[in-house]
DNA sequence: TGGTACCAAGCAAGCGTTCGGTCAAGGGCG
DNA sequence: CGCCCTTGACCGAACGCTTGCTTGGTACCA
């Protein structure tokens, strides 16, 4: 079972131990002792791999804000179109944000916490490109006429992104497959619920 | 300013207190010396109104919990309407929800914390209420032919009461008014983004 | 022999909570 | 009226425990 570990893997692998129990838990509520019994050592031994638990979470959030990015930009790269891009990007997201559930708890949970410190500015910045890239898709939908001329862009946009990363923090994520999941949240937002 | 305090009015002025905070910071990230500290008092003094930290987050869910349910009831009670019901609830759950801006925090930051406990086993008491009520509804809906036949119920569900308390916790509330998140909510619910 | 990976032990700070004591307000009583 | 004695609200200090983190040492592999 334990087979060899290489060099500097065996960071990644802790960074994925620790990963699991922020998205049950939160990071706060997470303490380095229990990242430590998950991978079997002691407390103390964690910080022979990291200067600090911040450091974990530091590498978890910024490699999920770096595949997010990434996916809002190729969106609106690959298609001129405002509703084929946000569905392109509802469907990077759900991608990105099941492959990356821990982030998303230490946002929800722990934004507070991180938000204030110099350290994750970059947690600001990228939700402020995230904004923008959200708004300028929903004003360019009104101007085709595809969306609804008297919608709140901002508004909208504040719902939406947040609705985008709902279903993720459902534990119970068996009882539906990611792609029915997809659909009746693309269905939900383009149609509403009415006949 | 201070004027005289009447006799157990006292405890109410610091569970909201303690609200304000826990609203802010979630159940768990407040101490007990911060909600001394709001009150003027020493944390020790605290434990001669409540018999711990718990019993001031009970207090205030429990109350929350209440009236949540109570604007449910009345919600099927007055209408046999799927669509006015929903409506009707949509807007009592904002009202509660602005009225009991604390208990959805902790709900969000502590569901963990809480929900393992038995001295808070109601809060998935009522939450299976809740559930059981919107599907009702979603159902009948559909029966009648108002909402779209291929609406996963469940699915639904799960999505409509979660982005229901979503607005609540955007911290800068003042840029919407609560009639204005109510109606973008209500077209998005219905009606979708689309022209 | 030198470096990597870990252990054993412990530190300071912070947590919720407890406890003995103080002190002003106020009702009963002579 | 003047005295006593209860009571509610609070203080000051500490308790036991958990937190993130540090330190000194050691086994092992190259």
């Amino acid at each position: 079972m334990t087979q060899s570990k290489s060099p500097s893997e065996r960071r990644a692998h802790l960074v994925r131990l620790a990963g699991d129990l922020f998205a049950e838990k939160g990071f706060r509520a997470t303490t380095v002792r229990e990242i430590a019994d998950a991978a079997g050592i002691l407390s103390g031994s964690l910080y022979h791999h990291f200067d600090s638990k911040e450091s974990i979470g530091d590498e978890i959030l910024s490699a999920f804000l770096e595949d997010v990015l990434a996916g809002y930009r190729e969106a609106v790269r690959d298609t001129p179109d405002p509703r084929t891009a946000i569905e392109q990007i509802v469907r990077s997201s759900t991608a990105n944000l099941s492959r990356h559930r821990a982030a998303l708890t230490m946002l929800q949970n722990d934004w507070n916490y991180f938000s204030g410190q110099p350290r994750f500015a970059y947690l600001r910045t990228t939700m402020k490109e995230i904004e923008q890239t959200w708004i300028e898709l929903l004003e360019r939908g009104k101007q085709t006429g595809q969306f609804r001329a008297d919608l709140d862009t901002r508004l909208t946009y504040r719902l939406l992104r947040d609705i985008l990363w709902l279903p993720t923090s459902w534990r119970s994520s068996a009882t539906w497959s990611t792609d029915q999941i997809i659909d009746g949240l693309l269905r939900l937002l383009f149609d509403g619920i009415r006949a």
